[in-house]
DNA sequence: TATTAACATGTAAGACTTGACATGTCAACT
DNA sequence: AGTTGACATGTCAAGTCTTACATGTTAATA
């Protein structure tokens, strides 16, 4: 067996468009890597064994070198299969997240410190999120059924992110002592 | 290298209580698995090299086999040098969210009743990290500081779980053709 | 006293992921 | 004409994680 999300990930993204293995990475990079990241590494070698598979194949070609693929209409069975299947993980593997069980191991002002870098960081990102949601909104998201699904998985990034900065606010309320 | 953030979850653990690998076995399923789940398969090994490096000791024994472990002080060093570190993981990896990028290749109603299934899901989830903070209001979550942490992060999980529920009003509303 | 469930530790093969290595093309700028 | 950066594809070794295998003990219950 290969991969098993990684496969349905690039599946699911030849069944809307055909792209190359740079543009996928470059996909996987830009939007998908908030919640399955992969590395052109292993996007390759996925890439042929699809085709050996028969769930996508070359539709086209371009300058140095480039192959551009699609889902075969199996391919498209088989991503359908998946989005019916009855327990997707939804563990989480957060790193900082499990740091933050071993923060009594630090004095208060570092762990006021981290905390603010922790909501630095997630307001960076929800503004990130934001302006995207803001752009997709004057382009038109409604557009295709493609862009509608990501405008949904969208806002469940702003929603994360936003849960995060009110968190900390929370935390901080916490340690410093709030009666 | 040993899985380092597996390593350094163990390491942590074991600067604040004494434990077998049964015991750090059952406390990641518990708890840690929310943020980083390990099995016991990994987690017997990486003792024997944490023993090896000196980062961990055994302290006792008891029925069947059992080894009790706790941190030396240069494992202590180890996972404040860790808490300290610049850029610890954030990256998500969680199929099905994955998943929900292509959702758009199913009929609307079948994205309904997913959507559903995830809002059973959160909301169990909720309930039950809803329950556990209450239970750990009664009981003083500030008699430790370990306590203390696990409390931060018990709330970081109900948070994310309520957006995650919250989300899904907004997904349904935003599919059901919400002017 | 027999059975069952929880306790308890470990190994190994295979699946998955990352980071580094390796190579080469094309367009734009200097 | 040379350089740089983005485009583009691929492999491999090492690290990480899961699943299945493997074994044995202790306490509680039937």
């Amino acid at each position: 067996m290969s991969p098993v999300s990684l496969r349905h990930g690039i599946l699911g993204l030849l069944c809307g468009r055909e792209l190359s293995g740079y543009d996928l990475t470059r996909e996987f990079d830009l939007t998908l890597a908030n919640v399955w990241s992969a590395k052109h590494s292993q996007i390759y070698p996925e890439l042929a064994r699809l085709v050996a598979d028969g769930l996508i194949e070359q539709v086209g070609s371009g300058p140095r070198g480039r192959k551009v693929y699609a889902a075969t209409e199996a391919g498209r069975e088989e991503v359908v299969a998946w989005l019916r299947k009855d327990d997707p993980g939804r563990e989480l593997r957060v790193e900082v997240m499990l740091q933050g069980f071993f923060w009594w191991l630090l004095p208060q002002d570092e762990v006021l410190a981290l905390l603010d870098r922790e909501q630095q960081f997630h307001k960076r990102e929800l503004a990130r999120y934001e302006r995207y949601a803001e752009a997709g909104e004057i382009l038109g998201w409604r557009k295709s059924p493609e862009l509608n699904s990501q405008r949904i998985m969208l806002e469940a990034g702003i929603r994360y992110e936003r849960g995060l900065v009110e968190w900390v606010d929370w935390a901080r309320d916490e340690l410093s002592g709030r009666t």
